[in-house]
DNA sequence: TATATTTTTCAGTAAAAACAGAAATTATTG
DNA sequence: CAATAATTTCTGTTTTTACTGAAAAATATA
């Protein structure tokens, strides 16, 4: 499958974005192929569009499906699997969130908990014990905040994040 | 300089959420440091409380300081640089984003549109022209929305996410 | 149940990133 | 303006991560 220059440059340029947050390219690149596709590919068809080996994509994909972000799905009369993603960019933005907030801020949250609850806190600086305080709070202020919003249906949140700044007239 | 067990801790965890968001794990640790520590420390100092090179350093701190994370102070009677970073992490959060939105998200906007405004995309089809540009504009409201928000003093930003989704409410 | 197809695993390799150490440069002091 | 101290640059090395290709395993077919 030979992808046209736009979708092409899209799924180079998801790849690269993918790098600077910490998910490897071939990762990036097949959820963004999924993802302007729009249908269901197979491995194969995975593999030669984006010219990397079968076994890459096999493990890719195994991750995208550990982060929720790609489904194996049966097309009938053909035995082999196949993989979507879903095509509405808010949703794959929920996911994302969901699951790094559940990877990394919910463990360093408890991480700085521990700390402060262990016995050694107590002989630390007074100035580093509030650095180490207002650190935590500042997780999990930021932790609860999304999940509280990632409740919202899309519509509504979609609003909330146009009214901006001026959410602060509706305070008080 | 030897550090408690309990500042050690906070910068080993803190390198290591770095590299989880694509940030190099001196980096992190050097930014760590300086934030735990509340004290400007030379270069020196730096080098030998994490272990590393004092060319690792060097080329650490530039970054942080292209970043706009770390500063250059004097300090009187010392001829050695000496660095700071603020203590308060809700500043630190602000120049974060402020700074990814500007190397990452704003190029990214740009990108999608110029690939909705170049001649092969009218080629394209229906569906996946219309992917590309809800991708665009949901990079764009994102920007937009904490471009604005990063507006609000701390106090009043903190007061907004702890409203957390009870936002709704007070939408129309 | 043997055969073919598809997928996964895994050991080895390649590529990329991080880092160290030496040399060069810049700045400061007496 | 030498001599010293501090910093940066840069090349080569190490470490880490990503990736390939072959073999094994699993699954489906006839």
């Amino acid at each position: 499958m030979k992808l046209n220059p736009t979708t092409e440059q899209f799924v180079l340029h998801w790849g690269e974005m993918g790098s600077q947050w910490g998910v490897n390219r071939t990762m990036s690149q097949i959820h963004a192929l999924l993802y302007i596709i729009g249908k269901p590919l197979n491995a194969e068809e995975i593999t030669e569009t984006l010219g990397v080996a079968r076994s890459n994509v096999s493990t890719s994909i195994k991750e995208l499906q550990n982060w929720g972000l790609v489904q194996k799905v049966s097309i009938l009369g053909d035995r082999r699997d196949h993989f979507t993603t879903n095509t509405d960019v808010w949703e794959l933005a929920r996911i994302i969130v969901v699951e790094r907030q559940r990877r990394e801020l919910d463990p360093t949250v408890q991480f700085l908990q521990n700390l402060m609850d262990s016995p050694e806190f107590a002989q630390e600086n007074k100035e580093v014990q509030k650095r180490i305080q207002e650190t935590q709070e500042f997780v999990f202020t930021l932790t609860s905040w999304s999940t509280e919003m990632l409740k919202l249906p899309t519509n509504t949140l979609k609003k909330v994040l146009k009214l901006g700044a001026s959410i602060k007239k509706l305070l008080r």
